[in-house]
DNA sequence: CTTCGATATTGACAAGTCTCGATATAGGCC
DNA sequence: GGCCTATATCGAGACTTGTCAATATCGAAG
């Protein structure tokens, strides 16, 4: 897909990814998680899960926190939020059913007069 | 991508596109959308508006009316019910900072003794 | 400083996606 | 029937993405 600039769609674009969704619901369930456990669960190499954990991050899904040897990755509570806002914002058109449209209009309105089916 | 047999993943990777977030919001502000309106307004070619309503319809994001020579598109209270479900599941993880994490065992338990810095 | 483990980066390839032009299908009107 | 409009499908091209092997980097321990 195109890359795209719009940063809710980097981040749904981030989230729609198996893999990726894994390590997303991982964190959410376990707090701060390090990278070495989800080269585990995720099934895949640990360069790719690598290559995630920097998509999520470029995102702004996760922050990373070092800890000795080890990167704990945690989920950051604005990409949370914004998420969350994303849902909230779409609603479901129960309230102008196709069914109630006026039949005679055209739908787009792209003809200047208001009739189009009768040309010429 | 590889392709993905998850539904909740078909989900957000329906949503992960700038020409189809466009079409999802315009249904949730305005109800029931004639295709037509769509090539207008994402700047993009009739047959790509509709590869992308074909893509949304797959993910189960919307289902389609005929009526006459047009067709109209509607969000399915479904799909918006699924995606705060997926929004809602998502916590931050502020409850187990990386910062109150025990120091001295093995993140991943990976090794079957607890303390893998002493090796040899 | 050397060595080791954890993580990141690079390079490459297969597979998927977005877009378009051309064409096909479907429904309404004459 | 024939014609027009709206929509879907097909085929191709450019681009992006997921994955891995190999390598580099970083921090800790000796």
């Amino acid at each position: 897909m195109k890359r795209s600039t719009d940063p809710d769609v980097l981040l749904l674009q981030a989230s729609a990814d198996p893999t990726r969704l894994s390590i997303l619901r991982q964190l959410s369930s376990e707090g701060a998680v390090c990278a070495c456990n989800f080269t585990d669960c995720c099934g895949v190499g640990q360069p790719t899960v690598s290559h995630h954990l920097r998509v999520l991050r470029t995102a702004g899904w996760v922050t990373t926190e070092r800890r000795g040897t080890w990167i704990y990755y945690s989920l950051r509570p604005e990409a949370v939020a914004r998420f969350r806002e994303l849902a909230g914002e779409l609603k479901p058109s129960s309230a102008r059913p196709a069914s109630v449209l006026a039949s005679g209009s055209s739908p787009s309105g792209n003809s200047p007069i208001s009739i189009p089916f009768t040309r010429g």
